[in-house]
DNA sequence: CCAATCAACTTACCGATGTCAAGTTAGTAA
DNA sequence: TTACTAACTTGACATCGGTAAGTTGATTGG
């Protein structure tokens, strides 16, 4: 939408919508997700309290696709991650490495990205990116097994792994793991953590296989 | 409640604490963390607006102590689990098992006592007693240790264990799990994960003897 | 028994928020 | 030019967290 070139503030914004998703990240960035209300965005746009509501139903909407820019971001770093890697070993490693740092530099957005309650019930925009992102691992898993030759239903690896590294950055964009531990860098202690991640799902695979003599 | 004897409303509560914490709990158990107001948990008691602030600084200052009541619920199941098992791997299932539990029988509450942002700074309180909670996890581990004669830092090994736990709540408790997976019953799912992930303690551990062939 | 004290509670208010109804503006298509 | 419509504004409502100043009533010292 033009709305012509004048510099002179127009009437019609132009590209309100993206405006307001770009503000709200600003400030989710800058402080936190408590400071974000539609006014206050609006204001810094430089527009009224009800504009918002011809793009976005009510708050909700707005924070569900600032989640979804949010999965955008992960899936765009998580597959140039996987794809500079050769192994799914080393895939796996490198796209916990990826959520983690993408979780960790912009812990609010993340907050933002799985605080099912600041969801609109159902976007679909952010159901489709949130199940890209989980695909990224589903598909390295399933290279993986194929790799191993593994049999069978590989969904409970899928999930201890998600649920360990999701676990880990929730607990520290809480602050609860710095505060118990005193570990200042997340880094090393991330590397040593999805070491043994790594490790629990080429054990669990191979116990998969026909040949494993396990069951 | 005291406060004499007769059947009129006193003009002093006699115990506006505590019911100011059971009533909030009360709209966590049954709506959401969103639907706590302190003016809503002053009008169900029948009190005006102010007065809570006569006993809380503020309303992080009471979620503060909502969260606090969530970790001893915690620690009394916990540790409770932790006496019923006589081996500490049989421990860290139960432990495992019952941190579930609580997080997803009462998943509101449960996020209350993981949302820094709706605590108080310097909470002494809830610090002191998630310490006691997360000290159950590192006294099994610690046991753990001892009993296999491990030696160095056990502190990766722990939290792993507490994120994947966690993570695992958390997805749930958000319906993320849910939703990706159609898994209905979370039950099933936990004990497989926790079963990989007392495999992957064990071994960790194990590999952290003196006479392992590891390093 | 009385007066002083002090915590517990109330009243009245402030600024901010999410949201809505109704009106206004300005492009666009006939 | 006219009619239509999306984009935006104005003004309002209820509710919220929080504060200042006044009121109540139990306790205590004399």
């Amino acid at each position: 939408m033009a709305s012509g070139g004048s510099a002179r503030k127009p009437y019609h914004h132009g590209n309100l919508r993206e405006a307001l998703i770009d503000g709200a990240i600003a400030i989710i960035q800058e402080q936190d997700i408590a400071a974000v209300s539609l006014r206050k965005v609006a204001r810094q746009i430089g527009v009224t309290n009800a504009a918002p509501y011809h793009h976005f139903a009510n708050k909700t909407a707005l924070l569900s696709a600032v989640a979804a820019e949010g999965f955008r971001v992960l899936v765009e770093r998580g597959t140039a991650a996987i794809e500079a890697e050769a192994s799914p070993r080393a895939q796996l490693n490198a796209l916990g490495m990826t959520y983690l740092s993408v979780a960790i530099e912009h812990p609010a957005h993340y907050q933002v990205m799985f605080r099912s309650d600041l969801h609109q019930a159902d976007c679909e925009d952010l159901e489709c990116v949130s199940g890209d992102a989980f695909g990224m691992l589903v598909g390295i898993i399933d290279r993986l097994r194929e790799e191993l030759g593994a049999e069978g239903d590989v969904l409970p690896v899928t999930l201890s792994t998600w649920s360990m590294v999701h676990g880990f950055a929730t607990l520290w964009t809480q602050g609860a793991l710095e505060k118990k531990t005193g570990i200042e860098d997340w880094s090393p202690l991330a590397q040593h953590i999805l070491r043994m991640l790594g490790d629990l799902v080429m054990r669990e695979l191979e116990a998969m296989c026909p040949d494993s003599g396990h069951e």
